[in-house]
DNA sequence: TCAATTTATATGCATATGCATAGAAACCAA
DNA sequence: TTGGTTTCTATGCATATGCATATAAATTGA
């Protein structure tokens, strides 16, 4: 083997700890506030912003990195707490539809206060504007999907 | 609230998205050649490590960003497997030392030409040494401790 | 010197996740 | 068409995690 270079080493631990940090860091302050997961936002997020606040399971999978069992029973606690509903999705009968409900959008439009003044104080401040750009750009170069 | 700026916000989902998928590419390899996960490997090394191969569960911790109660059942796992065995701690009987086992070392051993190889190709190579260097500086920023 | 507090680890119970696989519908190839 | 394959979602069972709390030992301070 070609051993990783110091460097290299490094930068792999920061970026595990460091978004393991900052995303316990928002954790806490949305449970302080009372406000589910993060997954639970995302998911809104992502139905709200769907055709008509909908999206198929696949989609929402997609769009959330979430695995499909998992996300199937994401949905039915999500259901169950009435933030989503699950309709037919029309002409296959093999899929389905979330649906964002009122309650979800609200829920949504609550948390985000919180959120988003959680990722300016545990992220955005430390960086500034620029840096954010530099660390878009590199992350970026790791979502490259050569060899998976 | 004031929003975290669109440049703010795109950094920090992709902070999320690269580290998750990252991490999913390299552990989906580890499982691949029959290895348990990373966090395994993480306190196989740092035990290892420790003064004489030693290491207590606190400092184990503070090491590998694990909650107590989880990590006290991941040492359970692991000393059922025969990788890391208990010994009290002399002059403190609250505390205890987890000492690495031969098979621990090897396990170790074994584990890290493959995690290495994955580091590369799915971190290292992506990035190149300057950018390693730049993401780290980054990384760092956000460690820093100022409002917890 | 001992009651109150703090520190270190473990555990019962609920919830969440992973793994394998099921079941059902759609698609495809001959 | 139809049998095999693929796609989409759900689920039984095992494992892992989170939360609250227990237990026990050490430390502190009056």
């Amino acid at each position: 083997m070609q051993e990783p270079s110091a460097a290299v080493i490094r930068a792999w631990g920061r970026l595990i700890r460091a978004e393991r940090t900052v995303v316990a860091r928002i954790e806490a302050e949305l449970k302080r506030a009372g406000f589910p997961s993060l997954h639970w936002y995302d998911v809104l997020l992502e139905v709200k912003r769907g055709p008509g606040g909908r999206l198929t399971p696949r989609e929402i999978e997609e769009a959330v990195l979430f695995e499909q069992y998992n996300l199937s029973r994401l949905l039915d606690r999500m259901e169950a707490e009435g933030l989503v509903r699950r309709i037919p999705f029309p002409g296959d009968k093999r899929r389905q539809l979330v649906e964002i409900t009122d309650e979800g959008r609200a829920l949504q439009e609550h948390m985000w206060p919180v959120y988003g003044a959680a990722i300016n104080r545990y992220f955005g401040d430390k960086l500034g504007e620029k840096e954010a750009g530099q660390l878009s750009a590199l992350l970026l170069k790791l979502l490259q999907s050569e060899n998976t």
